[in-house]
DNA sequence: ACATAAGCGAGACGGTACGTCTCGTCTTCTG
DNA sequence: CAGAAGACGAGACGTACCGTCTCGCTTATGT
């Protein structure tokens, strides 16, 4: 189990772990990992705010890069492929998003920086933005080419198209936007998806 | 000067600050910074890494962020406008420029962290990030924005381009790569340029 | 009953206490006291010593307190007064006092610490040392009253004798010896008695 | 030097060690130790105490048995012997001795149980219990001896009297009735002394 | 005979202290 | 006066026990 580095050799002896304190240190931790970041985030902090001795998340997790990859493997569930019968709907239904609180658009811009507190890991604890690709990324392209797949069979869009260059270019030019400065509102990321439409769509 | 925060209102009294530490602590600030992201980045392993005490460090700079702001200052220099007489060429030439070793290529992707770092502070520390944008993401668009002028002047594109859009499309897409987990070879690069170039051109 | 502080209000019912585990329980405390003396007794390691589940030590003594004095209870029971025949034979006799082999001697010197436990609890757990007196030294005490009438009686030395003087200048240089450093031989004792003797005989 | 575990080989070069650190460090561990006990006196007790960081107290104590030892070599030292002109007056100066507050009288019975704690660690830190006698019960015996002598040169007592016999059955009967559980009054001391002379004092 | 109830070993629980580490600051001596 | 050395208070690290609290199982008794 990813969950656990304990022994599974012996049969249910003594006392089971407690389900309420797995649930409390999870959430705990994502929490501080998304206030505080991952270099901020202390197993001492996770302790006190979950309520918890220290004993209980070392007796689950041998450190800290494990802890915080069993929580994003807990909430970083994305939810199903969005389905509007249109393909400009999917489009603004992938950045709308609020699978949990954790769509794009809130990791890489807004008020949030788990993307890039990740990014900074990545050369000490490259495990960290791998779980998040796994998870997350990986997930998004596979739905982003359902999407796409949908829409040419409905004929809406011309055949041919690489959906991960898309993908890229779309959700691209919006984190360039973030870094650059600028928010992300509902009309820009409309503007994007037009954009990207119009080199898309059959005549 | 923004590398001192020393009281210049004293005549050049007692031993002058040593020029050979000043370039010491800079080179070791922006490679520890590459090397190790901020977070990490201790002003002791400054200090070591530099052959200086930590005294010589904080004499000149109140904190760790504004030594950080000081080295990406000293490093960051965009030299001038690509003009090779095409667009495509100049288009090229910017993902190149190695100015100092530090392209937007190296920024983002690669060996490094930087730009992770720096989103992963947005929130405690904004000075950092508008920092790098004021030294040099608004230098880019200017300088990317002279470039398109120029395609425009040749009549090579098509007018009435918004060069921010496609700036932020550019770079954009290739950044999504980098986080998605792909390196960006010179392929890459030019794949993105020509697929950019093909909405624009003049036919 | 001293060593449990179960409800008997009820009848017999359930299973009924493992006299093998009291055993173990006392046996490894007494031994454990010995051995590391009372502060680092732990409840966790005689449970070990003992092959014995924590549980089944608090379910019988509610701490450690009295747990060492149920030990103590258990073991330091002394046997009759010595009755040699002659008042020298008698002092000997209770300095060899083998009594389950926890003479004083045993206590206050050699390889124990128990006495030294015992007065460093004195503000702490008061009914340590006070267990440990009604226990051991009232007895002893009255024994040797015992030992110096039957030495009177036979006319083997002076009337007037406060036997308890006697016993702490006897008993308390051996004690002072010890803290001291000095280990305490079979020849000291035998010193120390017929120092004792030599006040005391009539002639 | 016994109060420090650093090298001495540099010359004294980077910021000496606090004086004031070192005196409150001193205190706070003399102070819990009294109050407490060496196994539940700890360091980051002490360090709390004495406001101070645990480094602090690292960095010139490899561990709290040598921290103890520290603190009981420089609060331990006693004064000269004592010269009432007296034999009498001088065995009575012997027990009321209140060099800095730790006579004898206060180590083994009253309100302090320090004595007890070191043998209690007997076992494990016996070099506490050393210490304690290098420092205290040797110098003790050696001004006990020069007591002694001086009453035989003065011709108040017999000749050929063992000093160390003499000391431990004084100090021990003391000793023993603390054990014994009574407390130690004057007229107990003056008593004990004035038995000791009378086997002592020329007719 | 078998339900009931208490005892049992195992082990998880919230804590506390350990001794180590590194942080950013402070304080001395040397050049 | 600048510099290096290094001590300072602070606080997190991961470990080891503490004494308490479940668990699933065993062992008796009492109907």
């Amino acid at each position: 189990m990813a969950t656990s580095h304990k022994e599974e050799s012996q049969a249910n002896r003594g006392r089971p772990r407690s389900a309420e304190a797995d649930r409390a240190i999870m959430e705990a931790t994502m929490r501080m990992l998304m206030e505080q970041g991952f270099s901020d985030l202390s197993i001492e902090g996770v302790a006190a705010a979950a309520g918890v001795g220290k004993t209980t998340i070392y007796r689950r997790f041998p450190g800290k890069v494990d802890l915080v990859i069993a929580a994003m493997s807990k909430f970083m569930m994305l939810d199903s492929v969005p389905d509007t019968g249109s393909f400009r709907g999917d489009l603004l239904a992938f950045h709308a998003h609020p699978t949990h609180g954790f769509s794009l658009r809130l990791l890489s811009g807004g008020g949030s920086t788990l993307l890039g507190t990740l990014l900074a890991e990545k050369e000490r604890n490259p495990e960290l933005i791998q779980t998040f690709r796994k998870l997350v990324i990986d997930r998004r392209r596979e739905q982003f080419r359902q999407v796409v797949a949908k829409a040419e069979q409905r004929g809406e869009i011309v055949t041919g198209v690489d959906p991960d260059y898309v993908a890229s270019v779309m959700f691209g030019s919006l984190i360039a936007r973030t870094i650059g400065g600028f928010d992300i509102s509902d009309e820009v990321i409309e503007q994007t998806v037009d954009a990207m439409l119009a080199g898309l769509l059959k005549r």
